[in-house]
DNA sequence: AAAGATATTGAACACTCGTTCATTAATTAT
DNA sequence: ATAATTAATGAACGAGTGTTCAATATCTTT
């Protein structure tokens, strides 16, 4: 039992129109009947599988979550040094959201809604859990470890948005050195 | 040279037309034509002061900014303990967010733009840069502490979020405690 | 290939939005 | 108090919104 072949091609048509649409103007400035327009679908079909223009992006969203979190499966450089080492996996994000940038840009705009914030906040989150857990011995672990890694992600999240303001020039490289910097200030 | 009366009895009555809609209703559910309606002013009015319903809120925002930035000035309790002088002042933040709870329940909800949060970190950041002044010595200060400045705001309002998700069960002082703890580790 | 199921369409509806403009009303300055 | 200034009003506009419904087109199942 598959999905229903209109249904993919009119979501496709509609993504790909919004992309198109968003290299020439802000999201708040697309409405529903020019987005239709150019995906050449009916405006009433756009309701029966959307709210407004933030359902199609919310869409677009969930692949580049899922991207993220299968980059994150992925191995990557490990160094022998334990604060390295729980914070080496954390690179991909940085190298996940300078892939993603022109997405990025306007999740974390002035005018885009806190939901995609929470949302990117919660896999940070399950990242950060899953590297300590990795790396902490048994006696390592106290009460206050929750706490920790809420206060890491916190960290991470905040680096992400000083990148956003500063227009993602800086590395990855520096990016990450700085959350090392964090952690181990965290330690 | 003062402002006009007809100015500030109509932006008066459009503040209190959304107060009074916002404890029936989201605020994505209320229209421009429905807001006017209850403040008694013209459609077409309400477009010489202001944008979007969002506008009118961002007024009210501005005067809650201000009293937070005017209880910081508060003088407050003061241990000797030097971690705690760094963080006694923040506790007024978190007085600030009970007290218009209400309103940062909209604030940080996953529908409100980003530009709020970003508000309230740059003050919060003025504040924790204004912490660090007062409690450290020359010699204490280096080039990381910009940077652990941003580190603690990050701090304080990922635990704004956290609470704001508890639906602001946590009591001030415990709330408190938990950034103490945090402040502890990057000392 | 035909039948059944279901997604899309187009048209219509009342409504909101953002803007304009001449008219009226309220406030400020003289 | 009167004149000058400026804000508010009401009406109208083209466009977008969100919804409905019967008719049509497309896909899935047998």
């Amino acid at each position: 039992m598959k999905k229903d072949l209109r249904i993919i091609k009119t979501q496709e048509n509609l993504r790909r129109a919004l992309l198109k649409l968003l290299k020439e103007k802000p999201l708040e400035d697309i409405s529903i009947t020019e987005l239709c327009r150019i995906a050449k679908i009916n405006r009433g079909t756009f309701y029966l599988h959307y709210k407004d223009v933030h359902g199609v992006l919310k869409d677009y969203w969930e692949t580049i979550i899922a991207d993220l979190k299968e980059s994150y499966e992925e191995p990557y450089y490990q160094t022998n040094f334990k604060i390295e080492n729980v914070q080496a996996d954390m690179i991909k994000i940085f190298h996940h959201v300078k892939q993603y940038q022109d997405f990025y840009q306007i999740i974390f705009s002035e005018k885009t809604p806190m939901f995609y914030y929470y949302q990117l906040f919660e896999t940070v989150h399950s990242f950060v859990r899953d590297s300590f857990n990795k790396s902490l011995t048994d006696d390592n672990k106290n009460l206050k470890v929750e706490f920790l890694i809420s206060y890491q992600t916190n960290a991470i999240l905040g680096l992400l948005l000083e990148w956003h303001k500063q227009d993602y020039e800086t590395s990855v490289e520096l990016l990450n050195e700085q959350l090392i910097y964090s952690i181990r200030l965290g330690k």
